[in-house]
DNA sequence: GGAAGCATGTAAAGTGTTACATGATTTT
DNA sequence: AAAATCATGTAACACTTTACATGCTTCC
C-alpha cells in the first residue's frame, strides 16, 4: 500500500477496506503496531508530518522494504491452503440438521453469496476501475476475480439447493419417496 | 466430529486432515487444549480409555454441546468475509513486478489451483464418497464444492494468463511457457 | 453547531502455528 | 528391526479482534 502512495496508518486501513478486504482484511489495532515494528526492522521509514494540531505520521518503503515486497511476490511458495470459509464448514456438518433446516442453511449461504456478488459489481468494481488510470491494473483484476467468484458461488449453491429440494419429501405430505 | 463418531483428539485432527482441511485446518496444539476447555465448559465429556499401556482419552458431545452445534448451524449470522487468500493478495499487488514476472505469478497461482483441483478429484472425493453410506451426505457435498471450486479457479487464472500474455510485448529471448 | 471523517494509539482477550517432548502399538 | 501410526500434551511465539480512549478538521 505504501508503494502505491498511501502514506499513513489510517489511510492504509481505509485502502484495505476499499480493496483487499474481501480476501485479506485488517484493523487499526493491527496496522499501527505493525508499522512501528516494520520501522524498527528497517522495512519502512516514518516521518512526523502533522496537519495543523492533528498528529500525523507518514511512512515510505525503504530499499529493504522494497526488496522484501519483491521477494514475497516472486516467492515460489504458495501457501498450501491458507484459506478459511466458515460457510463451507457449516455445510460440511449440515447432516446434524433435519433435512429441511439443512436446505435452509444452503439457502442462507446462497443469499449471502448473491449479496456479495452484487456488492462487488456495484461497489467494488466501479472503485477498482479508476485504478488502471493511475498505472495499477491488478487491483481491477482482483476485483473482477471477486465479482466472478461470488457469482460462481451463488450459482453453485443455487444448483445444490435445487437438488436438495428435489430430494426432500413435501412438507405436510405423507411418506418420503426414494432418492 | 465427535457427533459423527470420532472420539479422540488424535483422530479429530486426522479427520480434519482428510476432510475440512481445505476450508478449515487445525493442529494437535489446537485440538487438545480446546477439548480440555470444552470439557471444563460442559460441551463435551471425556473418559480415559487407554489401549494397553498407551494413554487414550475419548470424548462425546453432551446435551449442551449438541445444542451449541445446532445453534451454530442454524445461526442466521453468516460471517461477513471471514476468508483469506494469500494468492489473491499477491495478485492484487502484482503491479509491483515487471510485466513478465507478473505473468509468472499468475502462472504459479494457476498451477497451484490445478494441483489442488487434481488432489480433490483423486484424493478427497474418493474418500468422501464413502460417507453417504454411513448416513452423512454433506461431507461429499463439501468435497464436490472443493473440486468444482479449484477447477473453476484454475480456469479463471488460465484465462487471465492468456489475456496478460496477449497484452505483453513479445520478448526476443522468449521464455514462453507452453502449457 | 453537529456530523462525518481524519488520525493515532493501548489493553485484553482470543486464536493459531511451530517447535519441542515422549512413548506405545501395529505394520512391513 | 525399522517405519508408520496412534496417542497426548506443553511452551513460546505470532497473529487477530474487540473494546477502549482521545482529539482535530472539514463539511453541511
Amino acid at each position: 500500500m505504501l508503494r502505491s502512495g498511501v502514506q499513513t496508518g489510517y489511510s492504509i486501513k481505509r485502502a484495505v477496506d476499499r480493496s483487499t478486504r474481501f480476501f485479506w482484511a485488517t484493523s487499526f489495532a493491527q496496522v499501527y503496531p505493525e508499522l512501528a515494528q516494520l520501522e524498527r526492522q528497517g522495512y519502512v521509514a516514518g516521518r512526523d508530518e502533522p496537519r495543523g494540531a492533528r498528529p500525523r505520521k507518514t511512512y515510505r518503503l525503504t530499499e529493504k522494504g522494497r526488496r522484501a515486497l519483491d521477494g514475497w511476490l516472486r516467492s515460489p511458495r504458495v501457501p498450501g491452503f491458507e484459506f478459511r470459509d466458515e460457510g463451507l464448514l457449516r455445510l460440511f456438518f449440515a447432516d446434524a440438521l433435519p433435512p429441511d433446516d439443512a436446505v435452509d442453511l444452503v439457502r442462507r449461504l446462497r443469499e449471502h453469496a448473491t449479496e456479495a456478488s452484487r456488492s462487488f459489481r456495484e461497489d467494488i468494481l466501479p472503485l477498482a476501475e479508476s485504478a488502471p488510470q493511475h498505472g495499477y491494473r491488478f487491483p481491477l483484476v482482483a476485483a473482477r476475480w471477486g465479482s466472478d467468484y461470488y457469482t460462481w458461488r451463488a450459482g453453485w449453491l443455487a444448483q445444490l439447493q435445487t437438488e436438495l429440494e428435489a430430494s426432500l419429501p413435501r412438507r405436510g405430505s405423507g411418506r418420503r419417496q426414494t432418492d
